[in-house]
Parts: C-alpha cells; sequence; structure tokens
DNA sequence: GACCTGCTGCGGATTG
C-alpha cells in the first residue's frame, strides 16, 4: 500500500484490507491528502465505476470518526436509488468504524428519520429536495445538528450544472452554510462528477465566493479500446414494395444481441416501446425465451428494479431498450456492447453511453443504426443532406478523435428557482427583510448574475400576486398564496411535473402516461414493451385498466427540443467539405461505415457539392430560401426568429433554415438591415415568441424577466450577427 | 424534434 494509504485511521485500513484490495486506485490514493486536510473544496472528476465515493468517504470518515454529537459529513444525490445503493455500500465500513448512517429521502420511513433525528451523528444521505423541507420546517434543528459538520459532498455533480435543480441545490448549500455561521471557517465541498468539458470552470460554480481554494482530481487517460460502427438504413417511400427500415433494423438487432447482455437508446419512449415490443414478439415467434425489455421514466418503479436486477446478475442474456435512465450512475454492471438507435442528442451523452459497456480485457462497442429515407422529388433539403448520419459521424470522430463534449451552458438566469428560493427564505425565516434575501441569493450566492433592479422588479410582481407582502419595519412575509405555496407537498421541487394516469393490469401498477395522451377505450396500446387493450379509463383516480391483446401502437408523450452545439456542426460541415468521414490513425485510415451507409454519405455529399454549399450559406429553389449555416440551434433559432420578425413565414428542419414565398435577393436585403441595427437584444427576439413560460414558476415572473431569461438561454444575437456579417452580407 | 429527477404532516384505521 502507498504512502496517502498510511495516513488514513486504522479502522479504516482495516476495513479496505477486508473488502481483499492490494492497492488503491489513482484518484482514491490522489484524494487522501486535500480531503484529509479539510481546508479545501475537492473536484474528482472521473468515469462511472472508479471508484470516487470510495475517494472521498475513505480520507472523510478517517478525519471524522470519532466525531460522536451532531453529523459529520452530508452526502447529497440526485437520485433515491442512489441513496439506497451507497447506503448499501456504506454498511460494512459503518459496521467497522461504528459510525453511524442515515438515509433520508422520500421513501425511508418516518421512524428512522425520527430515530436519526433524536440523535444525530455520523453520515446522512440525503435528496436537495429532503433538504429543503428540512431548512423550511426545521432549521432550528437542522442548525444544532449540524453545528459540527465536517464535510458537504455532492455525487454525480455533473447532472446538476446548469440546470433549475443544480442552482437549487447550490442555494440551499449558501443557505445551510448561512444557518451554521457560527463556524468561522467554511466548510469544505466535494463534488463526485464524471468528467466534463469545462471542468475549469466547476469551482466557480461550486462555490461562488471563491472563499476556499479548490484541487481538482483527475482519472489520468485511460488506454481502453473503442469499436465503433455505423449501419445505415434506406426508408422505402412506398411501404407496398419494400420492408420498412424499422423491421429491418429490429432483425438486425434481434441477431446483434440475442443471448448477449446489451443496451439499445432508441433516444424516446414511444421508440423504445415499439423496438421492445418488436423484438418481444421475434422471440415469441422463434419459440425462445423473452430477454429483451423496456427501461423508461414512465415505467413502474418495481419494472425498472427487476430488469435493472436482471442485468446486474449476468446469467440471463439480457437486453434493455432505453432511454437515459440507464445513462446514470445506477449499478447495472457493465455490458457486452451498446447500440445507438437514431442520431444521439449530445456528444456528452453519448460518452456516458458509451461508458457502460465493456467488460474486463474487452473493449468497449458501440453501433450507431440510422435510417434515412428513400430520395423521390420533393425530397427536402435536410433528407438529401442526410443530415442525421452526418450528424452521427460527427458525433462519432468529436467523440473518439476529438475527445470533445459539450460544456454545460452556465449563463442561465433560473429566475424561476430563484423565485422558489425568495418564498423558500421567508418560509424558512418567517420573515426576512429584502435586502437581506438578495445579499444571500444574488450577491453571496448563486444567483449573482440577477442585478439589485431586476430582483425588485421581481419582489414587486410577488407582491401584486400575492405571494409575499410587507409588513411594518419593512420584513416581508409570506402572502396567502405564498403560504397556499409553500405549504403544498409538491412545493419542495423546483422542476415542474405533468399530471399523469397510472396504467394498471391485473391489479399491478405498469407506470404513466402524460394526462393530455390522446388515448381511448378500446384502443390497442404497447406499453412495457407488451401489447394491451384499453378497458377503461377513469378520470377521478386518474387511473387507465388495460388487458393483454395483439397489436397496437406506443402512446405519444410529450416533451420539449433541445439544443444541438456550434462544435457539432461545424463537424458536419468539416466532414463534406473534406469529403470524408474516416478516422486517421498512424498512416491509416479506419473506416467505420457499412455499406449502405457509405453510399448514403456519398449521396448527401454529392448535393453538398452540387448545391455548391462548401462556399454557400444561402440558396434558393423554387420560391423557397434556404439558409444552411452549419452553426448550433442557439444560433438559428436566433436567425430564423430575426427573419419572423419581419413576417417571413419561416421554419427549421434540423439547423436548417426555410423560408416560403421569397427570393435570394430580399432576404440579404432584410438580413443586412437587420444586422445594421446595433438595437436588438436577445431579449427584444424573445418577446415575439408565445410559449415562454416553461419553467415550474416562470407562471409568476414578471414578462420583463421572463424575456430576459428566454433570451440568454435560446438566442445570441451578438453572434448571430457576427456569423450573417462574415457569410450572408 | 427528448430525456430525467423529487416531495409533508396529519388523521384515521388496523394490529399486537
Amino acid at each position: 500500500m502507498t504512502e496517502p494509504f498510511h495516513s488514513l485511521d486504522r479502522r479504516i485500513q482495516k476495513w479496505v484490507f477486508k473488502q481483499g484490495w492490494s492497492n488503491l486506485r489513482q484518484i482514491q490514493n490522489d484524494a487522501i491528502p486535500p480531503i484529509l486536510a479539510g481546508n479545501q473544496d475537492v473536484i474528482i472528476s472521473a468515469s462511472t465505476a472508479s471508484g470516487k465515493t470510495e475517494a472521498f468517504f475513505l480520507p472523510a470518515c478517517s478525519s471524522t470518526i470519532d466525531e460522536k454529537d451532531g453529523y459529520s459529513i452530508l452526502y447529497i444525490s440526485p437520485l433515491k436509488a442512489l441513496i439506497n445503493d451507497q447506503y448499501r455500500r456504506l454498511e460494512s465500513l459503518s459496521v467497522i468504524t461504528d459510525i453511524n448512517v442515515t438515509p433520508w429521502h422520500g421513501d425511508v420511513a418516518q421512524s428512522l428519520k425520527t430515530k436519526s433525528k433524536r440523535n444525530p451523528s455520523g453520515i446522512v444521505l440525503i435528496t436537495p429536495e429532503s433538504l429543503e423541507s428540512l431548512l423550511i420546517r426545521n432549521s432550528g434543528w437542522v442548525q444544532r445538528s449540524f453545528s459540527s459538520l465536517k464535510y458537504i459532498v455532492i455525487d454525480e455533480f455533473h447532472a446538476f450544472i446548469g440546470t433549475a435543480r443544480g442552482q437549487h441545490l447550490l442555494s440551499l448549500l449558501n443557505r445551510l452554510e448561512a444557518l451554521l455561521q457560527e463556524i468561522e471557517e467554511p466548510i469544505p465541498r466535494v463534488a463526485l462528477s464524471a468528467t466534463l468539458g469545462n471542468l475549469n470552470e466547476i469551482p466557480g460554480v461550486l462555490r461562488q465566493n471563491s472563499r476556499m481554494p479548490c484541487s481538482i482530481i483527475k482519472e489520468s487517460k485511460s488506454n481502453s479500446q473503442i469499436r465503433f460502427g455505423i449501419q445505415g438504413y434506406i426508408d422505402p417511400v412506398n411501404n407496398d414494395q419494400k420492408i420498412p427500415a424499422f423491421h429491418r433494423i429490429c432483425t438486425d438487432l434481434f441477431s446483434l444481441c440475442r443471448g448477449g447482455s446489451h443496451l439499445i437508446f432508441a433516444n424516446s419512449r414511444k421508440r423504445t416501446e415499439s423496438i421492445s415490443a418488436q423484438l418481444s414478439d421475434m422471440c415469441e415467434q422463434e419459440v425462445v425465451p423473452n430477454e429483451f425489455f423496456p427501461h423508461h421514466g414512465s415505467l413502474d418503479k418495481s419494472l425498472r428494479e427487476a430488469l435493472e436486477a436482471r442485468l446486474q446478475k449476468d446469467n440471463l442474456p439480457t437486453t434493455a431498450v432505453c432511454t437515459m435512465t440507464l445513462e446514470l450512475g445506477i449499478d447495472i454492471g457493465k455490458v457486452d456492447s451498446v447500440i445507438q438507435v437514431t442520431a444521439p442528442h449530445s456528444v456528452a451523452s453519448l460518452r456516458q453511453r458509451l461508458g457502460r459497456s465493456g467488460r474486463r480485457n474487452t473493449p468497449s462497442t458501440l453501433r450507431m443504426l440510422i435510417s434515412e429515407k428513400e430520395l423521390h422529388a420533393d425530397s427536402s433539403i435536410g433528407d438529401k443532406l442526410r443530415i442525421e448520419l452526418l450528424q452521427s459521424i460527427a458525433m462519432t470522430r468529436l467523440l473518439i478523435i476529438k475527445k470533445w463534449y459539450e460544456p454545460a451552458d452556465l449563463g442561465s438566469f433560473h429566475f424561476s428557482t430563484l423565485l422558489h428560493q425568495v418564498l423558500a427564505l421567508i418560509a424558512q425565516w418567517g420573515g426576512i427583510r429584502a435586502d437581506q434575501i438578495y445579499n444571500s441569493l444574488c450577491k453571496e450566492g448563486c444567483f449573482n448574475n440577477v442585478t439589485v433592479e431586476q430582483f425588485k422588479e421581481l419582489l414587486h410582481h410577488m407582491g401584486q400576486q400575492d405571494l409575499l407582502t410587507q409588513i411594518s419595519g419593512g420584513q416581508l412575509v409570506l402572502g396567502l398564496k405564498g403560504e397556499y405555496l409553500t405549504n403544498s407537498y409538491n412545493f419542495y421541487t423546483v422542476f415542474k411535473t405533468p399530471q399523469e394516469f397510472r396504467v394498471i393490469a391485473r391489479d399491478k401498477t405498469l407506470g404513466t402516461l402524460p394526462v393530455d395522451t390522446l388515448i381511448l377505450e378500446g384502443q390497442h396500446i404497447i406499453f412495457s414493451g407488451k401489447r394491451w387493450r384499453v378497458e377503461s379509463i377513469n378520470t377521478d383516480n386518474k387511473t387507465i385498466i388495460v388487458s393483454p391483446s395483439k397489436g397496437g401502437d406506443p402512446p405519444q408523450f410529450n416533451g420539449n427540443g433541445m439544443l444541438v452545439h456550434d462544435t457539432v456542426r461545424q463537424e458536419m460541415f468539416d466532414i463534406y467539405k473534406s469529403g470524408s468521414y474516416k478516422i486517421p490513425i498512424g498512416s491509416s485510415e479506419v473506416d467505420y461505415l457499412d455499406s449502405t451507409a457509405k453510399s448514403l454519405f456519398n449521396e448527401g455529399l454529392e448535393f453538398f457539392q452540387e448545391a455548391l454549399l462548401h462556399e454557400r450559406r444561402i440558396i434558393q429553389h423554387n420560391d423557397y430560401v434556404y439558409i444552411v449555416s452549419w452553426m448550433g440551434d442557439k444560433i438559428v433559432n436566433t436567425i430564423a426568429t430575426m427573419l419572423i420578425k419581419l413576417n417571413y413565414k419561416v421554419s427549421i428542419f434540423s439547423g436548417i433554415i426555410e423560408i416560403e414565398k421569397t427570393n435570394l435577393e430580399t432576404v440579404s436585403n432584410s438580413l443586412f438591415e437587420l444586422c445594421s441595427n446595433n438595437q436588438l437584444t436577445n431579449s427584444d427576439l424573445a418577446l415575439s415568441v408565445r410559449e415562454k413560460r416553461i419553467e415550474k414558476y416562470d407562471d409568476f415572473i414578471p414578462e420583463s424577466l421572463l424575456n430576459i431569461g428566454y433570451g440568454q438561454n435560446y438566442f445570441d444575437v451578438e453572434r448571430a450577427r457576427e456569423w450573417l456579417e462574415l457569410h450572408i452580407i
């Protein structure tokens, strides 16, 4: 064992030996000195299953092992399932070291929480929402029982960064630290995370005021091998004659996956259901036991857990057809291969998915199955360019050669979450002055891009809606509406969830469907990878009763789009410009496309060259004008919305802007005028967007702030103008 | 043309 190991407490060393470990991993050794020192924040950045959790807990437990009064370690996780996993893993350590471990989330028995409340000590494993409820309802107890807190550790920190829930978490950390103010030194924050695109910016996210230095511990680059390939499919226009691409994809999936252990990522719950039902049918036709199962967020927990256990046990061949639910940190072991059907949405998520495959001594395997429409006289430019295949190729190259992935977007205002935190602070203290709220949340806190004027406007608007009211002496207290919101069971989460129906078969809950899904009695549906007939729909208790049947289609689940990054579109352009998708390794080139994908690529390339797209960004076809910018969706959205403001009829397909009933000259002149207007801002553009209420409390945000927040998230006027000046004018 | 996450205290019935 190495030098750092010997600085751990003897009881911790004993536990390590009992695990049968002959050595600590590199990140575990590296983490010991800064965590034992206890005078700095630490970011541990490494892939899934690399021993990050132990890297924190070994030194942290070592230095707090004899603390018996109050909690010493606060562990925060985005998932209840992860808390349960960690609790199991810490159990043996807690037996040897006599450190209490308390899981604390909505599913944990009240009795267990009450017991820990009477005698707080050791480690608490909690969700942000449960911590919020403790701060609002029990802040006095929190102040006492966390008064000797030594560490705050956040698991899966990458899952929080840039999101409303992440902003909530940061605000909670600041509020907790403010509550424990008698402690002179701030409490070290430790973030455990998957590798991040902009790692050097993360210390500033973890703590906004830099009151503590931050060490970054990074896993050294692995030399693991990757096998990858892309298979193309042509979806025929005339379905009577030829087999649809979907069926050929399923046939190939069946032969690729049968008998092994695989994950199929299908990008939407609807497609996940279709594919898994089709593969199950094929098992039935071949008279073999079914080994294909769906996994997504609308399926009941019991079904998902059964599948996770089956994947982990490894004794039965199992393929999960899944959404991002199997991208996260839940323990399912490693699989033989990962298959992506349709183009991935981001390189970052593709990377997480790839990390799920590759057993000991075998390379990670990634396959992509991409279908494109057969061309006809009226095919769109996007189809002619074979844009989905091109995006898949670009993402593969960015992941494998350039080792690039999207950095988190850190510029959002999060007004909805700010409003939530204003209410939470007032609820926590009973009454508090406006300047105190501003200082704690904005000036010293994580909403530091919000100005005093914007904050005043928000408070004023909240007052008008009876969310809060000012009493004599200047204190703010909750208004009637504010009382109603904060007393609701639903208040502790900052993210929005739709109303849902429960789907039940033979008294067993299969999962949930959004209330606005169009489902009728007697209809046949696919759900949970099986085929059903809808027997009855009960709107009072929000249930749908189904019975087994044949046939049916999966229901439509709703969702918002996401933004493709500039770098991905630029890579797509570079590939066509250079004319080759191959990856140079040494003096040779790796080809990873099958023959269909290759001919699809050549069709797209041919159109690119014929249309002179290597030098033209704007083209005309009949009375349509197209802008092919090869830029990310923020810039595409900005240019499209600028044109909509000038009353053009505009639509966007995969980053290509289509303008109806016009000509090149007219559009170019308009764009020139737009560029000469230096006054136009992102918020001005947001004015013409109708549906801007996206986050949970957006209904209570004044229109002006809504425009600022939306503009910041979806537009970039400055860079769009730069691009237009360079390429169009 | 997407996905995911989480949440209380109390009253009343039932059981040992």
